[in-house]
DNA sequence: CGGGCAATTGAATCCTCTCAATTTATGTGG
DNA sequence: CCACATAAATTGAGAGGATTCAATTGCCCG
């Protein structure tokens, strides 16, 4: 019975990883009581207002941090001022590039966002210690992989219309919806932070939207909120076969 | 003095091993004598004709392979024929999606490609006793997805022109020169292969290959053989700062 | 040497971008 | 609570870059 996670007594875990989300699908749910004690002393939660730089491109990185709630877009610029967004990440996941000093890019917090941040040194130390933490990890650098492999077929083969919907059917599938019944979200990016998703202009996008819109394929209020009657359609507008 | 991997006397390891150039660099590397004689056992050697499937998409895998030479492409292709190569593997590259039994993309053999193949569960095996093998996976992993989200830059934000210099230079320092002194080398794709890197079509590859070579940025002999004169000139029409 | 494929070149089209104007949201202070 | 200011998003017209379709040239191998 008490060989199970789920069934720890109260006293052998955290009072705040007890009522914490990320820890049954975040890197936490691999580690053991005690060094859920330890990472606890060490680690600290923090909001995020939407907006706010958490690691600059070419900052090293001193912290890790687990996504309690938001959206995280990853993002990678040029000299000439040139962006796109390589990722985005949304909670429990895990915001830190292991066995790296120094971020190749940006990340910065799409949504109001809270994270639970501990020191580098500790999680690679652990992570050392405990095969199923580096495993853990692992899989979630793969799981990132296979994102960012499947956005760049997205980027390099799809058209304007596919890629907006592409968006919106990954941002469908990803997001809690609202309400039970239909599938309805906010946004979590600006139309501006669409467009380095996608590789095209906030116009461009703007325009698929009111295509998408006009052809019933979505409903949008407010701009932010959208509702997908039917997302077979979208993603059949998205190109997915 | 013995104490070190390169000093191991030879009927430590097996034959074949202590001649292969991936030992050093590929995932062999953090494997002890005894595990490389049982994954000597179960791994067979072969040659691989460019143009040749290693794994198809959607297909299951059940083996795992060191690249010991020559260049792998990973592609992916939609529903009416669009095609996306998302990654190149050069030698002592690990080929395999760990962790994963089904593959989202198709391996395709770009050159002439000698591999060493041993069966998924070995490798998953002993990736569990030995974490520095899990470690080396995780490292090459987090290699591709770096490599994937610079690409995605390439693919989102830069030009044409932009996008074939951004090749060239990729291959110019990952492939060994041709002759010591002097960046030459030798295209390890089609033009139509570049095409699908890039996000371009054939057409346009060419007339942007051929500006660069009449702006005296390249020197092309052959179609496939290709000099770069100031490596600083090619990487600055790559967009890089 | 000639067939066949790969690569180049050309002309016209189309899609996305650029620039500009307008409309719609958001937030602030009176 | 409304008027105003600012930012975000939409819409339009025109330009430009990449694609498409077609023809030609160049390369490789029997």
């Amino acid at each position: 019975m008490d060989s199970q996670q789920k069934n720890l007594h109260s006293s052998e875990m955290p009072a705040v990883c007890r009522v914490c989300d990320a820890r049954h699908g975040g890197v936490c749910a691999t580690l053991t009581p005690a060094q859920l004690f330890e990472l606890n002393r060490h680690s600290t939660r923090r909001k995020v207002d939407a907006g706010n730089e958490l690691i600059g491109q070419g900052e090293s990185v001193s912290h890790y941090s687990n996504i309690l709630s938001g959206v995280i877009k990853l993002s990678k610029m040029m000299a000439d001022g040139r962006q796109q967004i390589v990722g985005l990440q949304f909670a429990p996941d895990f915001l830190g590039r292991p066995h790296l000093c120094e971020s190749t890019m940006t990340a910065e917090a799409a949504t109001e966002t809270e994270i639970c941040s501990f020191p580098r040194s500790l999680i690679e130390r652990m992570a050392n210690e405990t095969p199923g933490l580096e495993r853990k990890l692992h899989t979630q650098s793969l799981k990132e992989l296979d994102e960012a492999r499947e956005w760049m077929l997205t980027l390099g083969r799809k058209t304007a219309q596919e890629k907006v919907a592409s968006f919106l059917y990954m941002i469908a599938t990803h997001i809690d919806p609202d309400h039970g019944e239909q599938n309805t979200f906010d946004l979590p990016l600006s139309r501006a932070d669409i467009a380095d998703f996608l590789g095209l202009t906030i116009e461009t996008v703007s325009r698929q939207m009111t295509k998408l819109r006009k052809d019933g394929v979505i409903l949008v209020e407010n701009n932010r909120h959208v509702t997908v009657p039917c997302l077979d359609r979208l993603s059949a507008a998205a190109g997915n076969d």
